[in-house]
DNA sequence: ATAATCTTTACTGTTTCTTAACACTTTTCT
DNA sequence: AGAAAAGTGTTAAGAAACAGTAAAGATTAT
């Protein structure tokens, strides 16, 4: 999920952004102040800034250029054009004025999440000592590379993504059907025994349960 | 020098452009409607486009989506909100209203390019001793020249762009097929095996290693 | 028109998938 | 409680899919 840091004293608006981002599906952290937005800065690290310009403390401009390699928009209710000139300069990606019509700041946010998401992005899923890297497609336990067959190497990926909860025999079947079109829960079966075989001889320990009638989950 | 191209049939505001960023130090083509601008595309690699919507023959709407990779920033008197937003979310990398401040589309036009600049536009890439210079169109493993094929080329280029990272056969077609367009996976299968030997013939050594069922990466 | 390049066809060997068979466990039915 | 039904876990083996290469015909560029 993309993690949105909002920076703006008002409580207000920061409110109404709050709400709209999350129901649109992004996570959000507020900042009220340029020096708390610098320090959230180094814990956190946001897919993308709204910042507000007129903050107390560090103002807008002076936070601006500490965000480099995060893309930022600045809202604010300055409509100066040499103003916001400046700011598009020194490392803003866009500047929407206040008070702004949401489907727009939705879409503009949008554009900005495509462009720093075309720049590779590592995907690593993890599980205790499990380590499933999808960039370079390797299965890891620890530093021992497990070797898995595409079914398999599916399947263990969908159960990673949804970590201690059951995943349905159907629903493994359905979302694995891109990789192995005509697979059956008998074949499915076999799957599991050979994926959990792999596992076991790389560790003797078990990583996934069976859950009677329904299906599977890790543990 | 950078190269934009401005796609709008009015005169007028096409000179205005045209003026102003060669003053900026920008180079500009022209183009007075959707398809010509199409056209123009393959041979001319435009660093940005300027689109105008209200276009004869295919309009800006249309051409948008044929932009893929280069940045375009939409120009237009309509004011719609929804149109705005939809233009944004189909590709669009920003939208500014007519009649614009020259100063704001400058600043605007220099965002998408260092942007873009930033996404890697490498123009040699490297792996172990393989080295593809993008410039001259050129291989070389030490300082022995490689001869390949346009597609064999882009293969290479696709794989040197995301080094260690498995590519699926799907997306290795996918992105070939502007050079390639009729490649299917068994042709592929072919191209693979010629650059293969290739390499193979010049270092005795392997590159490329298949990961069964998805697709190739470098070693 | 000639050469270069691309796709198709054909064939070999390998890897992976599914089916079938069987032992075993849990649930359900009477 | 005991038997039947349904579910799970493994093994082994044939079927299917995939990878790699060569050669020939089709297409494209020069």
């Amino acid at each position: 999920m993309k993690e949105i840091l909002i920076i703006d004293d008002d409580i207000h608006i920061g409110n109404v952004l709050e709400e709209l981002l999350t129901k649109e599906g992004y996570h959000t952290t507020r900042a009220y102040s340029g020096t708390e937005a610098l320090l959230l800065l180094s814990s956190l690290k946001p897919d993308l800034v709204l910042l507000d310009l007129m903050l107390p403390g560090l103002n807008g401009e002076e936070v601006l250029p500490k965000m480099k390699g995060i893309p930022v928009i600045v809202l604010s209710a300055k409509i100066d054009i040499d103003n916001k000139v400046d700011l598009l300069l020194q490392g803003a990606c866009d500047y929407i004025t206040k008070p702004f019509n949401t489907k727009e700041l939705l879409a503009r946010i949008a554009v900005q999440l495509r462009q720093s998401s075309n720049s590779s992005q590592i995907s690593i899923l993890r599980f205790d000592d499990l380590i499933l890297n999808q960039n370079i497609h390797k299965v890891l336990i620890g530093d021992h590379e497990i070797k898995l067959t595409r079914t398999e190497y599916a399947i263990l990926k969908l159960l990673l993504q949804n970590p201690t909860q059951v995943i349905t025999k159907s629903t493994l079947l359905d979302r694995i059907s891109e990789d192995t079109p005509d697979c059956t829960e008998s074949s499915l079966k076999i799957h599991m025994s050979n994926l959990r075989k792999k596992l076991r001889e790389a560790n003797n320990k078990e990583y996934i349960e069976s859950v009677w009638g329904i299906g599977f989950k890790l543990i």
